[in-house]
DNA sequence: TAGTGGTCTAGACCACTCG
DNA sequence: GAGTGGTCTAGACCACTAA
């Protein structure tokens, strides 16, 4: 396969007025990765090496290489190699159903990161009503699809709704199980904030993304069928793995 | 104020291994306008004076810019210069409410760009459930606040349900009062995805912003009280500018 | 015509990773 | 120690815009 690499290297470019050369060379390795001609997880060729099959500087070849890692298709890592990053599908995020987890046909797995309680940060305060210096219950989340991860959450908890949240969830590893136990049997999602930014330091290795990769952020409110704050989560997508659904099922205005 | 710009470009720089000088100017630079000291609208000096001003190659220089540029607080016009956009506020954009162009204590205005009669897209035609080749009215519209484009939209109305919409939104540039016209007196946004994206280049020159900025983009479908699907909307924003809220009201689960 | 941003080259040194 | 990606330089030519 690295022949057919080569090949499609050497072809020649395209007037260069129309289209820069960087850009060009773009939507070849953007081809070879749609056509799987470089698998996901696969390692591209080094830079000198591609710089030398494109006919071109390393400048001009990491100006599309690095197009496409902020993309999210590929991702680099220092002293070792540029490789391929599943991206495959758009996963629906249904923000409107039972739990916020929902994947649209795509096993999932979820995985606490950290666990631990603390008073509440300042955005938690304010979308729960809770006292200034109030403790909650911190849990972080990083959401993997096929080993790969496209989504880090952090989850407040306050400790005066659900005081064992810890042990309940370490003992079953449900957050809706911790919710039961503390007598919360129904909620609702109250609010849901989206926008737009770029991934952090931390954001980015642990979703395995380049830095300043653009993100879809999330901040949300569960409430209890009283209207108690019960959870406040924040959340980060890498921006193009990741289609936010939301519904309103009432009919009326 | 040349100045004071050339007295933060002249600073030394911190260690580069910790972090690389483009890094630091684009840090000097961010600072520089959100203090004002390069106000909005303003031109920067040509990349060749800022270039020697901060005493690294232009290439170097370029790095920071296009960073800035990326997140939409600088845009370039080639022959011209690189000016500052006015970024100001993240808008807060209420999709559950009455109106999905009510914006948080923000004057904005909505500027129809083109209004006309087609057959209707794949995405109207599936979301809104219309047989094959049915037409609509499609109206595109770009949103202003203070002058700075933040918001377009293409929104297509089906021609079966309301066959008089181009007229009676002509007449009276509300679409409410185009919708009373067909006797929706009510309707409700039944959902709306949120996806990231990069901006395609008629958007970033109709936004003000950069090739390859990222943006936000929805699609909703509105439908009146029996259900029936009367408007799929596309929009699109630069992904810094907006924030976007979804409520429900509804309690229990 | 003069000045601007956009592109590209041919080098160089560095920190990092791994065998 | 060898190979990798990350950074930076000092030039150059081009297309575009405005006076």
């Amino acid at each position: 396969m690295d022949e057919r690499l080569h090949s499609l290297a050497k072809q020649p470019y395209a007037d260069k007025r129309k289209q820069p050369i960087w850009s060009q060379i773009y939507d070849r390795l953007r081809s070879a990765l749609d056509s799987g001609l470089l698998p996901e997880g696969s390692r591209l060729p080094g830079e000198d090496d591609l710089a030398h099959m494109f006919g071109v500087t390393r400048v001009t070849l990491r100006r599309a290489l690095s197009l496409l890692q902020r993309e999210g298709r590929l991702v680099s890592r220092k002293g070792v190699g540029v490789f391929v990053r599943s991206i495959s599908v758009r996963y629906e995020v249904r923000e409107t159903e039972a739990f916020n987890t929902a994947l649209s046909g795509a096993e999932s797995t979820m995985e606490a990161l950290s666990l631990v309680r603390k008073p509440a940060s300042d955005g938690a305060a304010e979308a729960l009503g809770l006292e200034i210096g109030e403790e909650v219950t911190e849990v972080r989340f990083i959401q993997y699809s096929q080993s790969t991860p496209y989504y880090l959450a952090i989850k407040e908890f306050p400790v005066s709704v659900m005081p064992g949240f810890a042990l309940d969830y370490e003992k079953t590893g449900s957050i809706l199980d911790a919710y039961a136990a503390a007598g919360i049997h129904s909620y609702v999602r109250a609010e849901t904030r989206i926008t737009g930014d770029f991934a952090t330091e931390e954001e980015a290795d642990l979703l395995r993304i380049s830095r300043q990769a653009p993100v879809l952020r999330s901040r949300s409110i569960n409430q209890d069928s009283n209207g108690r704050g019960i959870e406040y989560n924040r959340g980060c997508w890498p921006m193009l793995s990741v289609e936010l659904v939301f519904n309103n099922k009432t009919s009326g205005v």
